[in-house]
DNA sequence: ACGACTCGTAATAATTGAAGTTACATGAAA
DNA sequence: TTTCATGTAACTTCAATTATTACGAGTCGT
Protein backbone atom coordinates (compact mmCIF):
# COMPACT_ATOMS: atom_id res chain seq x y z
CA UNK A 1 0.00 0.00 0.00
CA UNK A 2 1.29 3.51 -1.21
CA UNK A 3 2.05 5.34 1.67
CA UNK A 4 0.82 9.50 2.01
CA UNK A 5 4.45 10.97 3.00
CA UNK A 6 3.31 14.55 2.80
CA UNK A 7 3.55 15.22 6.61
CA UNK A 8 6.92 14.10 6.71
CA UNK A 9 8.05 16.19 3.29
CA UNK A 10 6.16 19.19 4.86
CA UNK A 11 8.04 19.13 8.03
CA UNK A 12 10.90 18.49 6.44
CA UNK A 13 10.66 21.37 4.15
CA UNK A 14 9.73 23.39 7.00
CA UNK A 15 12.58 22.97 8.89
CA UNK A 16 15.18 23.28 6.27
CA UNK A 17 13.34 26.27 5.61
CA UNK A 18 13.61 27.26 9.43
CA UNK A 19 17.26 26.72 9.37
CA UNK A 20 17.77 28.90 5.86
CA UNK A 21 18.25 32.32 5.78
CA UNK A 22 15.86 34.20 3.66
CA UNK A 23 13.31 32.37 1.50
CA UNK A 24 13.87 29.09 -0.33
CA UNK A 25 12.49 27.97 -3.88
CA UNK A 26 10.50 25.09 -4.98
CA UNK A 27 13.79 23.90 -7.03
CA UNK A 28 15.50 24.59 -4.04
CA UNK A 29 13.30 22.47 -1.51
CA UNK A 30 12.42 20.23 -4.21
CA UNK A 31 15.93 18.90 -4.48
CA UNK A 32 16.49 18.65 -0.27
CA UNK A 33 13.75 16.32 -0.76
CA UNK A 34 14.33 14.92 -4.08
CA UNK A 35 11.47 15.29 -5.16
CA UNK A 36 9.68 17.46 -7.61
CA UNK A 37 9.33 21.48 -7.41
CA UNK A 38 5.78 20.85 -8.77
CA UNK A 39 4.74 18.47 -6.06
CA UNK A 40 6.45 21.24 -3.63
CA UNK A 41 4.44 23.89 -4.60
CA UNK A 42 1.03 21.49 -4.77
CA UNK A 43 1.92 20.59 -0.81
CA UNK A 44 2.78 24.47 0.26
CA UNK A 45 0.32 26.08 -1.06
CA UNK A 46 -1.58 24.42 1.11
CA UNK A 47 0.37 25.50 4.06
CA UNK A 48 0.01 28.83 2.15
CA UNK A 49 -3.99 28.91 2.35
CA UNK A 50 -3.50 28.38 6.08
CA UNK A 51 -1.22 31.02 6.38
CA UNK A 52 1.81 29.34 7.69
CA UNK A 53 3.30 30.29 4.99
CA UNK A 54 4.09 32.85 2.28
CA UNK A 55 5.27 32.61 -1.45
CA UNK A 56 6.62 35.49 -3.42
CA UNK A 57 7.13 35.28 -7.32
CA UNK A 58 9.95 36.39 -9.42
CA UNK A 59 13.60 37.55 -8.97
CA UNK A 60 14.55 36.03 -5.51
CA UNK A 61 10.82 34.28 -5.37
CA UNK A 62 10.61 31.50 -2.81
CA UNK A 63 9.17 30.28 0.12
CA UNK A 64 9.10 31.78 4.00
CA UNK A 65 7.88 30.92 6.84
CA UNK A 66 5.85 33.38 8.48
CA UNK A 67 3.79 31.28 11.52
CA UNK A 68 6.34 31.27 14.79
CA UNK A 69 7.54 27.68 15.00
CA UNK A 70 6.20 26.92 18.41
CA UNK A 71 2.83 27.59 17.44
CA UNK A 72 2.09 24.81 14.67
CA UNK A 73 1.89 21.45 15.77
CA UNK A 74 2.28 18.38 14.02
CA UNK A 75 -1.87 18.12 14.26
CA UNK A 76 -2.37 21.30 12.71
CA UNK A 77 -0.36 20.18 9.89
CA UNK A 78 -2.26 17.00 9.53
CA UNK A 79 -5.74 19.25 9.37
CA UNK A 80 -4.18 21.31 6.84
CA UNK A 81 -2.89 18.64 5.10
CA UNK A 82 -6.99 17.61 4.14
CA UNK A 83 -6.54 14.96 7.36
CA UNK A 84 -5.42 12.33 5.56
CA UNK A 85 -6.35 8.64 6.08
CA UNK A 86 -4.09 7.63 8.48
CA UNK A 87 -4.99 3.85 8.82
CA UNK A 88 -3.67 1.30 6.19
CA UNK A 89 -6.27 -1.21 7.18
CA UNK A 90 -10.20 -0.79 7.14
CA UNK A 91 -13.42 -2.21 6.46
CA UNK A 92 -14.66 -4.03 4.01
CA UNK A 93 -17.47 -1.84 3.68
CA UNK A 94 -18.50 1.06 5.82
CA UNK A 95 -22.49 0.70 5.95
CA UNK A 96 -23.09 -3.09 5.95
CA UNK A 97 -26.74 -4.56 6.45
CA UNK A 98 -25.14 -7.62 7.54
CA UNK A 99 -25.32 -7.71 11.40
CA UNK A 100 -21.91 -9.87 11.32
CA UNK A 101 -20.42 -7.30 9.60
CA UNK A 102 -22.01 -5.00 11.70
CA UNK A 103 -19.97 -6.75 14.73
CA UNK A 104 -16.76 -6.54 13.19
CA UNK A 105 -16.31 -3.29 11.94
CA UNK A 106 -18.01 -1.76 15.60
CA UNK A 107 -15.13 -4.20 17.20
CA UNK A 108 -12.60 -2.66 14.42
CA UNK A 109 -13.94 1.09 14.72
CA UNK A 110 -13.51 1.15 18.53
CA UNK A 111 -9.84 0.77 18.58
CA UNK A 112 -9.41 2.59 15.55
CA UNK A 113 -11.06 5.54 17.01
CA UNK A 114 -9.12 5.27 19.96
CA UNK A 115 -5.67 4.63 18.02
CA UNK A 116 -6.01 7.54 16.13
CA UNK A 117 -7.07 10.09 18.64
CA UNK A 118 -3.62 8.84 20.52
CA UNK A 119 -2.01 9.49 17.43
CA UNK A 120 -3.51 13.05 17.13
CA UNK A 121 -3.34 13.75 21.04
CA UNK A 122 0.95 12.79 20.42
CA UNK A 123 0.50 15.06 17.03
CA UNK A 124 -0.69 18.15 18.93
CA UNK A 125 1.98 17.70 21.67
CA UNK A 126 4.92 18.36 18.98
CA UNK A 127 5.47 21.55 17.73
CA UNK A 128 7.92 22.75 14.95
CA UNK A 129 9.96 24.39 17.51
CA UNK A 130 10.44 20.80 19.17
CA UNK A 131 11.69 19.54 16.23
CA UNK A 132 14.14 22.40 14.72
CA UNK A 133 15.75 22.21 18.57
CA UNK A 134 15.86 18.31 17.98
CA UNK A 135 17.74 18.52 14.58
CA UNK A 136 20.08 21.53 16.36
CA UNK A 137 21.00 19.04 18.66
CA UNK A 138 21.52 16.01 16.63
CA UNK A 139 23.89 18.52 14.95
CA UNK A 140 25.64 18.95 17.63
CA UNK A 141 25.97 15.47 18.50
CA UNK A 142 27.52 14.79 14.80
CA UNK A 143 29.90 17.41 15.40
CA UNK A 144 31.58 16.31 18.29
CA UNK A 145 31.41 12.89 16.97
CA UNK A 146 33.64 14.23 14.19
CA UNK A 147 35.92 16.03 16.50
CA UNK A 148 36.48 13.15 18.73
CA UNK B 1 -5.32 5.76 -0.88
CA UNK B 2 -6.69 1.94 -1.43
CA UNK B 3 -7.16 0.17 2.71
CA UNK B 4 -6.36 -3.71 3.07
CA UNK B 5 -9.56 -4.89 4.32
CA UNK B 6 -8.45 -8.38 4.96
CA UNK B 7 -8.81 -8.77 8.82
CA UNK B 8 -12.28 -7.21 8.22
CA UNK B 9 -12.87 -9.55 5.61
CA UNK B 10 -11.55 -12.70 7.40
CA UNK B 11 -13.42 -11.98 10.14
CA UNK B 12 -16.81 -11.48 8.51
CA UNK B 13 -16.20 -15.02 6.87
CA UNK B 14 -14.88 -16.70 10.32
CA UNK B 15 -18.18 -15.47 11.76
CA UNK B 16 -20.53 -16.37 9.17
CA UNK B 17 -18.59 -19.78 9.46
CA UNK B 18 -19.22 -19.71 13.30
CA UNK B 19 -23.17 -19.38 12.92
CA UNK B 20 -23.26 -21.58 10.17
CA UNK B 21 -23.26 -25.97 11.24
CA UNK B 22 -20.99 -27.78 8.94
CA UNK B 23 -18.34 -26.50 6.10
CA UNK B 24 -18.90 -23.20 4.30
CA UNK B 25 -17.02 -23.25 0.13
CA UNK B 26 -15.66 -20.25 -0.87
CA UNK B 27 -18.22 -19.52 -3.02
CA UNK B 28 -20.70 -19.70 -0.37
CA UNK B 29 -18.06 -17.23 1.75
CA UNK B 30 -17.42 -15.26 -1.26
CA UNK B 31 -21.60 -14.69 -1.82
CA UNK B 32 -21.93 -13.78 1.59
CA UNK B 33 -18.64 -11.02 1.71
CA UNK B 34 -19.85 -9.70 -2.12
CA UNK B 35 -16.08 -10.95 -3.13
CA UNK B 36 -14.33 -13.84 -5.27
CA UNK B 37 -14.09 -17.21 -4.52
CA UNK B 38 -10.34 -17.61 -5.45
CA UNK B 39 -9.98 -14.20 -2.72
CA UNK B 40 -11.44 -16.20 -0.07
CA UNK B 41 -9.26 -19.22 -0.64
CA UNK B 42 -6.22 -17.06 -0.92
CA UNK B 43 -6.90 -15.43 2.70
CA UNK B 44 -8.44 -18.18 4.10
CA UNK B 45 -5.26 -20.58 3.09
CA UNK B 46 -3.06 -18.08 5.17
CA UNK B 47 -5.39 -19.31 7.97
CA UNK B 48 -5.38 -22.93 7.16
CA UNK B 49 -1.42 -22.56 7.63
CA UNK B 50 -1.88 -20.70 10.95
CA UNK B 51 -3.99 -23.96 11.89
CA UNK B 52 -6.94 -21.88 12.86
CA UNK B 53 -9.74 -23.60 9.92
CA UNK B 54 -9.16 -26.48 7.47
CA UNK B 55 -10.63 -27.16 4.29
CA UNK B 56 -11.60 -29.99 2.28
CA UNK B 57 -12.07 -30.46 -1.58
CA UNK B 58 -14.71 -32.58 -3.48
CA UNK B 59 -18.20 -33.35 -2.40
CA UNK B 60 -19.15 -31.58 1.06
CA UNK B 61 -15.98 -30.62 0.64
CA UNK B 62 -15.45 -26.26 2.25
CA UNK B 63 -13.91 -24.32 4.89
CA UNK B 64 -14.85 -25.30 8.93
CA UNK B 65 -13.07 -23.80 12.06
CA UNK B 66 -10.80 -26.00 13.82
CA UNK B 67 -9.75 -23.31 16.97
CA UNK B 68 -11.36 -22.15 19.56
CA UNK B 69 -13.03 -19.15 19.06
CA UNK B 70 -12.35 -18.30 22.51
CA UNK B 71 -8.53 -18.55 21.64
CA UNK B 72 -8.69 -16.32 18.70
CA UNK B 73 -7.76 -12.50 18.98
CA UNK B 74 -7.90 -10.01 16.38
CA UNK B 75 -4.07 -9.68 17.04
CA UNK B 76 -3.34 -13.43 16.21
CA UNK B 77 -5.38 -12.94 12.81
CA UNK B 78 -3.33 -9.36 12.04
CA UNK B 79 -0.12 -11.42 12.40
CA UNK B 80 -1.45 -14.15 10.56
CA UNK B 81 -2.36 -11.76 7.51
CA UNK B 82 1.55 -11.58 7.27
CA UNK B 83 1.43 -7.77 10.06
CA UNK B 84 0.50 -5.79 7.03
CA UNK B 85 1.21 -1.97 7.00
CA UNK B 86 -1.33 -0.40 10.30
CA UNK B 87 -0.67 3.33 9.01
CA UNK B 88 -1.24 5.43 5.41
CA UNK B 89 1.13 7.83 6.47
CA UNK B 90 4.66 7.31 6.82
CA UNK B 91 8.00 8.90 6.49
CA UNK B 92 9.36 10.01 2.93
CA UNK B 93 12.95 8.33 3.56
CA UNK B 94 13.25 5.75 5.93
CA UNK B 95 16.82 6.06 6.22
CA UNK B 96 17.83 8.99 6.14
CA UNK B 97 21.22 11.08 5.75
CA UNK B 98 19.73 14.29 6.23
CA UNK B 99 19.76 15.18 9.72
CA UNK B 100 16.59 16.86 9.37
CA UNK B 101 14.03 14.05 8.02
CA UNK B 102 16.15 12.26 10.90
CA UNK B 103 14.46 14.16 13.26
CA UNK B 104 10.92 14.73 11.61
CA UNK B 105 11.30 10.53 11.42
CA UNK B 106 11.96 10.44 14.82
CA UNK B 107 9.30 12.34 16.13
CA UNK B 108 6.54 10.49 13.63
CA UNK B 109 8.15 7.17 14.18
CA UNK B 110 7.44 7.77 17.77
CA UNK B 111 4.04 8.51 17.77
CA UNK B 112 3.63 5.83 15.29
CA UNK B 113 4.47 3.61 17.31
CA UNK B 114 2.84 4.19 20.35
CA UNK B 115 -0.53 4.28 18.27
CA UNK B 116 0.62 0.92 16.87
CA UNK B 117 1.07 -0.60 20.18
CA UNK B 118 -2.52 0.64 21.79
CA UNK B 119 -4.19 -0.77 18.42
CA UNK B 120 -2.03 -3.84 18.92
CA UNK B 121 -3.37 -4.39 22.29
CA UNK B 122 -6.62 -3.68 21.71
CA UNK B 123 -6.83 -6.25 19.10
CA UNK B 124 -5.03 -8.67 22.01
CA UNK B 125 -8.03 -8.34 23.73
CA UNK B 126 -11.05 -9.31 21.67
CA UNK B 127 -11.34 -12.76 20.57
CA UNK B 128 -13.44 -14.32 18.06
CA UNK B 129 -15.44 -15.62 20.85
CA UNK B 130 -16.22 -11.64 21.68
CA UNK B 131 -17.54 -10.44 18.08
CA UNK B 132 -19.76 -14.07 18.07
CA UNK B 133 -21.15 -12.80 21.53
CA UNK B 134 -21.88 -9.17 20.27
CA UNK B 135 -23.44 -10.33 16.99
CA UNK B 136 -25.87 -12.81 18.69
CA UNK B 137 -26.92 -9.55 20.83
CA UNK B 138 -27.78 -7.32 17.82
CA UNK B 139 -29.14 -10.38 16.35
CA UNK B 140 -31.85 -10.66 19.52
CA UNK B 141 -32.30 -6.36 19.85
CA UNK B 142 -33.16 -6.25 15.75
CA UNK B 143 -35.76 -9.36 16.67
CA UNK B 144 -37.06 -7.61 19.72
CA UNK B 145 -37.28 -4.33 17.09
CA UNK B 146 -39.27 -6.29 14.83
CA UNK B 147 -41.73 -7.61 17.42
CA UNK B 148 -42.49 -4.53 19.27
C1' DA C 1 10.49 47.33 -22.51
C1' DC C 2 12.90 43.11 -22.28
C1' DG C 3 14.35 38.87 -20.35
C1' DA C 4 15.50 35.79 -16.73
C1' DC C 5 13.39 33.85 -12.86
C1' DT C 6 9.73 31.83 -10.01
C1' DC C 7 5.24 30.58 -8.58
C1' DG C 8 0.31 28.67 -10.16
C1' DT C 9 -2.05 25.11 -12.10
C1' DA C 10 -3.98 21.92 -15.35
C1' DA C 11 -3.39 17.60 -17.55
C1' DT C 12 -1.26 13.40 -17.83
C1' DA C 13 1.70 9.47 -16.78
C1' DA C 14 4.13 6.41 -13.51
C1' DT C 15 3.87 3.64 -9.47
C1' DT C 16 2.25 0.59 -6.03
C1' DG C 17 -0.33 -3.00 -3.76
C1' DA C 18 -4.84 -4.92 -2.80
C1' DA C 19 -8.57 -6.94 -5.03
C1' DG C 20 -10.77 -9.17 -8.79
C1' DT C 21 -10.72 -12.46 -12.67
C1' DT C 22 -9.61 -16.32 -15.68
C1' DA C 23 -7.86 -20.74 -16.35
C1' DC C 24 -6.57 -25.07 -15.24
C1' DA C 25 -4.66 -28.74 -12.28
C1' DT C 26 -5.63 -31.73 -8.17
C1' DG C 27 -8.22 -34.36 -5.12
C1' DA C 28 -12.58 -36.37 -2.98
C1' DA C 29 -17.18 -38.15 -2.95
C1' DA C 30 -21.53 -39.75 -5.07
C1' DT D 1 -16.37 -41.41 -14.10
C1' DT D 2 -18.65 -37.44 -13.40
C1' DT D 3 -19.22 -33.70 -10.38
C1' DC D 4 -17.85 -30.61 -6.98
C1' DA D 5 -14.49 -28.18 -4.47
C1' DT D 6 -9.97 -26.55 -3.27
C1' DG D 7 -5.01 -25.01 -4.90
C1' DT D 8 -2.48 -21.82 -7.65
C1' DA D 9 -0.49 -19.30 -11.25
C1' DA D 10 -1.02 -15.50 -14.25
C1' DC D 11 -3.21 -11.61 -15.43
C1' DT D 12 -6.23 -7.49 -15.18
C1' DT D 13 -8.55 -3.95 -12.67
C1' DC D 14 -8.70 -0.34 -9.40
C1' DA D 15 -7.59 3.60 -6.42
C1' DA D 16 -4.54 6.67 -4.55
C1' DT D 17 -0.23 9.22 -4.12
C1' DT D 18 3.51 10.88 -6.51
C1' DA D 19 6.01 12.40 -10.59
C1' DT D 20 6.28 14.84 -14.89
C1' DT D 21 5.27 17.95 -18.66
C1' DA D 22 3.59 22.15 -20.27
C1' DC D 23 2.27 26.62 -20.14
C1' DG D 24 0.41 30.84 -17.99
C1' DA D 25 1.28 34.86 -15.07
C1' DG D 26 3.62 37.92 -12.05
C1' DT D 27 8.20 40.19 -10.42
C1' DC D 28 12.71 41.89 -10.42
C1' DG D 29 17.05 43.51 -12.62
C1' DT D 30 19.05 45.52 -16.59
Amino acid sequence: MKRDSRLSSVLHALLHMAEHDGSMTSDALAQCMNTNPVVVRRTMGLLREAGLVASARGHAGGWTITADLSTVTLRQLHEVLGEPAIFAIGNRNETPGCLVEQSVNAALDAAFADAEALLLDRFAHVTLADLAADFVRRHAERRAERNK
